[in-house]
DNA sequence: AGTGCCGGGGT
DNA sequence: ACCCCGGCACT
């Protein structure tokens, strides 16, 4: 059980890992220049792809939680493309993104929220957090150095980020924006999704059983549900590499999102936009009319005349090509 | 949007 | 026959 334990709290803990993988990742999918690149902290070249990539972050070795919050940031946002509301809301951010990435940082704030139920309490550092779970919900007294990592799984880190906050808020409800400025300040709720990624799989192994009623629990996991349910469905198409999901041991959360976005959003869209015609024209007429229309031809891959010489040198066509018709110099 | 070229003009 | 081009299938 310490063993367990033991692990389990580390993983919950420590982030540094979570966020270490996703960046490597990306190599897969773009060239192995990322590799090398990854830890130059190139600037100019591209955008979204580069800051978020940029593991100059994660170079940073002391001070675990800025950078981490940082890096898990971005990811995250590469994730939001794909959602409309929060795409939009932060296309702006984006671009601004990159000329201050680190600044943000300092709008940057980590607390600790308790996650036992019935008890929201927020405490600005971990230690105060943990003896607060130990005291108060574990009920052990006295020697508040001894700590057996069972406290972990009842709070978690919470990052607090001015842009953060507003974000999310956008994706949660982009219809207010007087109030943008006003709560989300004050509520760290979105903040939660973050941080909340991270102890989820804690939170849904130990708390489901334990306990389902738990007010606080259930509202940050459907808080989080709202804003990353999105994001996932955009992320196949272009940023695949599903990096919070896949970082995460426990898979189940992850793997379905990744699917669902994938399948389900170009099978409803088409489904939905074309109707059923679309289907049925591939069920049913596919051939048919495809051999009636397509007496054509199957089309010359090759260059021809006017690829070959451009529009410009037209007189050095063949004559085919010329009159527009099959082209006699690169025949198939 | 760019290409290849059929079908159909005009001279 | 020679030359052009509208328009469409493909990519």
């Amino acid at each position: 059980m310490d063993k367990v334990t033991a692990a389990m709290v580390l993983t919950s803990l420590s982030t540094s890992p979570l966020v270490r993988s996703p960046p490597v990742r990306p190599n897969e999918g773009l060239s192995g220049s990322w590799k090398e690149g990854g830890g130059v902290p190139s600037s100019t070249s591209s955008s979204g792809y580069w800051s978020w990539s940029a593991p100059s972050d994660q170079s940073n070795p002391s001070t675990p939680s800025p950078p981490l919050s940082a890096d898990s940031f971005k990811p995250f946002r590469s994730l939001a493309p794909a959602d409309d509301g929060i795409d939009e809301a932060e296309a702006s951010n984006l671009l601004f993104d990159e000329p201050i990435p680190r600044k943000r940082k300092n709008s940057m704030k980590v607390m600790f929220k308790c996650l036992w139920k019935n008890c929201g309490k927020v405490l600005s550092t971990a230690a105060g957090i943990q003896k607060h779970i130990r005291t108060i919900h574990l009920g052990r007294v006295g020697d508040s150095d001894y700590s057996d990592g069972e406290e972990d799984f009842y709070y978690t880190e919470i990052k607090l980020n001015t842009d953060s906050v507003a974000e999310g808020l956008s994706g949660l409800a982009p219809v207010s924006p007087s109030q943008s400025l006003a709560s989300p300040p004050t509520f760290p709720i979105p903040e939660s999704s973050r941080a909340e990624t991270t102890c989820a799989k804690t939170e849904t192994k130990l708390m489901t059983p334990l306990s389902r009623s738990a007010p606080t629990t259930l509202y940050l996991v459907h808080t989080d549900h709202a804003y990353q349910a999105t994001p996932p469905v955009t992320i196949p198409g272009s940023a695949k590499f599903t990096p919070n999901g896949s970082s995460f041991s426990i898979s189940w959360q992850s793997p379905p999102v990744t699917f669902t976005g994938i399948p389900v959003s170009p099978t409803h869209n088409h489904a939905v936009g074309a109707g059923e015609q679309r289907q049925h024209t591939h069920t049913v007429l596919s051939s048919p009319p495809r051999g009636t229309v397509s007496l054509r031809k199957p089309r010359g891959e090759g260059k021809k005349c006017r690829k070959v010489y451009g529009m410009e040198n037209r007189d050095m066509w063949c004559t085919a090509c010329r009159w527009k018709k099959a082209c006699q110099r690169f025949i198939d």
